[in-house]
DNA sequence: TATTGTTATACTCTATAACTATA
DNA sequence: TATAGTTATAGAGTATAACAATA
C-alpha cells in the first residue's frame, strides 16, 4: 500500500528548473542593462569569451556553440567588429570561411564585461559567506558542463 | 606593491550570473517546447502556482509579482480561462478588479506543469546523487528568496 | 552538390501608450 | 482625477528561408 509519505508534495515553484528560467531571466536582464554601457548585449559578451578562450574560430562552429543560428552570428560579429573588439579573415585553406579573433580592445571589453558579471555575482550573494559563494559556482558548473556548455 | 595573488584571474563563464542566465535559458527552452502538449507556456505556469499559492488576487497585483506589464497578464488570463483553468470574478467590493481563481483543471494542469518540470530536475541532475539535488534547490531557493521571487 | 556566410523576411515575446469603466 | 483592466501598436530578439561565393 501507499503511505502518506510516498505522495509528492512538490511545487512548481520548488523545482530547479522553474528557479533557473526565473533567476536567470533576472540576472540576464540586469547583465543585460549594465553591459548597454558598453555598447554591448550579452550574446557579444558570450562571445567575445568564447574567442577567449581559442575554442571556436569559423562563425559556423561559433553558432553552434553558443546555441544560435549561423545568421545571428553575422550581426553579433558585424557589431564587434565595428567596434574593434574583433576581426573577421578568410581562412586561406577554405575561403567560404571566416576566422574571428580578439583584438585587445576586444579583450579590454570581456574585461568590462567580467567585471560587470563580477559585481552581480557579489549583489547576489551580499550577505552570504564565502562557502555558499564557492559552493553556488561550483555546483552551477557542474550542471553547465553536463548541459554541454563551454568555459 | 601588488603580489601575483591579488590580480584577479576571473573569467566571464566562471561568473555565478552568467551561468544562471545560460542555464535559466536552456532549462526554460525545454520548460516550454514540453508544456506546448498542454497548450501552455511557462508563464501560465507561473501564474497557476501563483494563484495555487493564494498570495495573488487582482491582475494588477499578479502582475507585480510576475514582473510582467498588466497588459500581459490579460493575455494569460484570457487564455486559463478559455482552458478552463482560471475564474475572473469582479471584486464586489471594487468593480474594476477583477479576482482570478484556480479551478479544478487549473490545479490539474499545475500538477502537469510540476510534474514536467521534476522530470527536468531528474534529467539534470541524472547520474548525480541526492546530496548534490537537495544542494541544489536550496542555493537556488536562496537566492530566489533573495530576489524577491514568490514560492 | 554541399557548405559558409549573408540577406530578407517572419515570428515570438514583451513593453508602451491610448482607451473604457469604475472609483 | 486616479486606478483596473483592456486594446492597439511598437520594439527587441531570434529563427527560417533564399541567395552568393567557394569547395
Amino acid at each position: 500500500m501507499r503511505s502518506v509519505k510516498d505522495v509528492k508534495q512538490e511545487t512548481l515553484t520548488g523545482t530547479a528548473a522553474f528557479q533557473l528560467g526565473t533567476l536567470g531571466a533576472i540576472t540576464a536582464e540586469l547583465f543585460a542593462e549594465r553591459l548597454a554601457v558598453h555598447g554591448l548585449k550579452p550574446k557579444h559578451a558570450g562571445l567575445l569569451a568564447l574567442l577567449d578562450s581559442g575554442a571556436a574560430a569559423s562563425q559556423q562552429d561559433i553558432a553552434r556553440t553558443m546555441r544560435v543560428t549561423p545568421s545571428l552570428v553575422v550581426g553579433l560579429a558585424d557589431h564587434l567588429e565595428e567596434l574593434g573588439a574583433v576581426t573577421r579573415e578568410r581562412d586561406p585553406a577554405d575561403r567560404r570561411r571566416q576566422i574571428l579573433g580578439l583584438t585587445d580592445r576586444g579583450r579590454e571589453l570581456l574585461a568590462r564585461c567580467t567585471e560587470t558579471a563580477s559585481a552581480i555575482d557579489e549583489e547576489l550573494t551580499a550577505g552570504l559567506d564565502d562557502a555558499f559563494r564557492t559552493n553556488l559556482r561550483r555546483t552551477l558548473a557542474v550542471l553547465a558542463a553536463r548541459a554541454g556548455l563551454p568555459g
